[in-house]
DNA sequence: CTCCGTAACTTAACGGTGTTAAATACAAAG
DNA sequence: CTTTGTATTTAACACCGTTAAGTTACGGAG
């Protein structure tokens, strides 16, 4: 069965869903993959690189299917718990972004498509991505927490993770002025 | 020069100032403190454990020092300036509290103890915790981003670190209802 | 059919990692 | 002097990411 990037990620993935980050090393993958762990840097760069790749289709996924919603707020909040939705669908998402280097082709066309759906609902460029990143940054560090064994058996019984964090998220929507 | 877990958890800073979490490893602290390294594991339970250590100084630094403050909001909007002060203040600190496991000596004084600044402010204990919980999540989040070699170059193209942080964490404190 | 070049992979190795078990130094106590 | 416990060293294990060099597979050109 021949090797290729998508295999490759679909396989990492698995492995990650199965052993966690801390064992997701590039041998176990090859082994996965029936191959020997020089064989995938054929195809990937690094295994920095291959986290990276891993990042942005979950970033991607976030990102997608909030079309309905008119206004800007709503448009975020959605996007919020999507976010923490990714990032709690697979084992350790939240440590795979935290590690994972931005995509290197990113230009000023990437720029204005992350940032188009809040200005198609209103928002400058500018206040759009500083939006934007405050509730990546919010799901992020909330699901670090989430997904950490030990912290999350601690946390679980100091508050409810789902409640909290819907109401962290539609608070700091709520208090984001209308424009600035 | 003796061991003890006050100079290893001092070193390591050191250590982590120096060349970085990625480079952070048991052997490289094992040589700067003039020791063979198996010696640390006298003194501390393993790689894990030092961590958590560490991770716990931050922590607790900043929590301290927002005495005057009388307003809970007033307070938590100080403690999520000091915690992503304290996260920034070392090097990769916020990828650290990203791994670091809970205290495992953690009890329900524990508990009381770090709601206490906001229930003397007038919040019952659980909303306490939440609000709490949310805001270091915000910190962490925004600076595991901040401190990504790669992500800070892409990010501080796309809007001001400073500004926007302070700016989502006014959002989202101001959005909290005043009891709940 | 043969030759050649490239793509895809394997084998072998390098220098590193966290951690353990066993042997050792050393100071204090009896 | 001997014993006891603390603190450290030496040696080793099983991993890790990555590179260099060798090998196979295969498609197209002559």
């Amino acid at each position: 069965m021949k090797l290729d990037r998508d295999r490759i990620v679909e396989e990492a993935f698995a492995l990650l869903e199965a052993d966690g980050l801390d064992a997701f090393s590039v041998r176990r993958l090859a082994t996965r993959l029936g191959v020997q762990p020089p064989a995938l840097y054929w195809h990937v760069e690094s295994k920095a690189e291959l986290v990276t790749l891993m990042a942005q289709r979950l970033y991607a996924e976030a990102r997608a299917g909030h079309e309905g919603l008119e206004e800007w707020r709503d448009w975020l909040i959605a996007f919020g718990h999507a976010m923490r939705g990714r990032l709690l669908a697979h084992r350790d998402g939240a440590r795979l972004c935290a590690v994972a280097e931005p995509d290197r082709a990113a230009t000023a066309e990437t720029r204005q498509a992350l940032a188009a759906p809040l200005i198609a609902r209103g928002l400058g460029e500018d206040v759009a991505l500083s939006r934007l990143g405050s509730v990546i940054a919010l799901a992020l560090g909330w699901t670090i927490y989430e997904q950490n064994g030990g912290m999350h058996d601690y946390l679980e019984a100091l508050f409810d993770f789902d409640a909290s964090f819907a109401a962290s998220l539609e608070a700091m929507i709520a208090g984001f002025p209308r424009e600035a």
